[in-house]
DNA sequence: TCATTTGTCTGACTTAAGTCAGGTAAATTG
DNA sequence: CAATTTACCTGACTTAAGTCAGACAAATGA
């Protein structure tokens, strides 16, 4: 047998443990060890005390602290006492060391950029490396509060919004819909939580409160390449325990036929179906929680 | 910007570098350095001799001998001199090696049918892999003359009918065709070329001869995972070369409008369009090249 | 046939990586 | 406030990995 789903998943292992290996290659071309390296690459990403790298990069504490006095006797990173705690140090690039940063960053920029200019259909390449990723991923996925405006929530809210167009006979406009206030949606009003695996936004979800003990769920979004792994349970499931935390008492929903499987999650996670209890024009399913 | 290709690419390859570092762990609980295992492993995969070993696995001479010796110690593998070669060694696993190699081939093996269980669609996760394992490894892909009758042929030759009865209106049944008989595709009337890439079969072409001076182009078949890397062109000039040099001057193929890109193929690589050389009812192209 | 090349092995290195047992100073806790 | 914990550092290790210069025997070529 050659095409067995085991023999192509090792297949598909093997290639990329290959462009792994080069990556690394090319990474001790700048004459670094690949320990110092990674330290460096990860101060550069921001994490700055520490005690966050030692568990981020799993290092042993005389290790790191080595890897450390190296970098810094390179004039690459500084260290200097944490203001909150002077036991801890807090890493910082020179700008040498961001100069060195950038140059490591280069490295797997043109690396990927390589490869995907090459391929005939990089979105398709893409599209493939999230849904991998995200399979990969899905035990690191964290769920964070943000507030509704950043980048990575608009990011989620606009993908939400392209696809109640895409799903909608009717076709979705924002301007038409209840849509909520940002400021419903932090607290103490209300939050929003995201998705994030490796730092990728995949999906959303948000609590729009009043200060009353009443208030809605909006925008659960999942990123296509991570439906199917639960993530809307988990995500619904940190709503409404932040909602609690927040004063709320029950949680209302609207949504729509064109949407089975939300409205399949919330029939089995303890919601019941009430009556309409809005005229937004677009939803035709409202459920109720008491938490 | 969170969504930019090159972030997502590097996400993909954060996640699938977490995944390889954990296989290296696990296969460490075997209480084995892993330069033994991958010594071991690439034995079991069918590297026999030291010399090859050598080069799959970029080790040097000295080391890999070491490597070598400590498995023999272990009584997991035997040199013995290659009967061609009195210098050369040739590696082969004990009945305790092969267990122990059964063992390292089940950690890779649970972990991948572990994901793969647990994620909704694996057909989809499967053809992500593929696509990007045939992107990765397209410099790594080789072209090899086959029986048309070995179970690789096979699978292309399969798959080929198979995509024929789905692109060409008609439907297509390989008894109603000229279907090459095996023997007019092997040396020295003919031959069978298969693309591998980490010896997953990816593509293939056939030269079907009669001993005459003039043969046919048959089954070009390319995986759709491997498609626009430049792969059916590879295979042709390859299929060119081989029928050259089995005294073939002359070289014809029909193929049939619904498959546009080879066509085109033919059309900018040398080949003229001809009359109908044959009654077969699927073609509706015909062409020729003098080699 | 004899010089050269090739395939493997050995011994003597270096280096990166990682482990572990203290040590110091700051923070926390009862 | 004293005892304990925490955060980081240091020194003394071990181990895997890899390099390099020969050594030897078999194969090859003029």
């Amino acid at each position: 047998m050659t095409h067995d789903p085991i023999s192509r998943f090792r297949r598909f292992a093997r290639s990329v443990t290959t462009e792994v290996g080069a990556l690394d290659e090319s990474f001790l071309g700048r004459g670094r060890s690949l320990g110092a390296a990674r330290v460096l690459n990860a101060i550069g990403h921001g994490h700055a005390d520490v005690a966050d790298l030692r568990t981020y990069l799993n290092l042993d504490s005389g290790l790191l602290s080595r890897l450390l006095r190296q970098l810094e006797g390179e004039d690459l990173i500084t260290l200097s006492p944490s203001p909150t705690d002077a036991r801890a140090r807090i890493a910082a690039l020179t700008l040498a060391g961001k100069a060195e940063f950038t140059a490591y960053e280069e490295i797997s920029n043109t690396r990927a950029a390589n490869l995907l200019d090459r391929h005939p259909h990089p979105e398709a390449l893409l599209a493939a490396m999230d849904l991998i990723a995200s399979a990969l991923g899905q035990d690191r996925t964290v769920i964070e509060e943000r507030d509704p405006r950043d980048p990575q929530s608009l990011f989620c809210l606009n993908e939400y919004y392209a696809e109640l167009g895409r799903r909608l006979r009717t076709g979705f406009d924002v301007n038409l819909s209840c849509d909520p206030q940002a400021t419903d949606m932090i607290p103490p009003r209300g939050a929003f939580l995201v998705a994030l695996s490796d730092g990728m936004p995949i999906g959303c979800v948000g609590v729009k409160g009043s200060g009353a003990p009443i208030a809605e769920i909006k925008r659960l979004w999942i990123a296509p390449s991570a439906r199917g792994l639960g993530m809307a349970k988990r995500l619904m499931t940190a709503a409404e325990t932040r909602a609690k935390a927040l004063g709320i008492q029950t949680l209302r929903l609207d949504t729509n036929s064109a949407l089975p499987e939300a409205i399949r999650l919330y029939q089995t996670t303890g919601w019941t179906e009430i009556d309409r209890f809005n005229d937004d024009p677009y939803p035709d399913f409202f459920f109720e929680k008491t938490l």
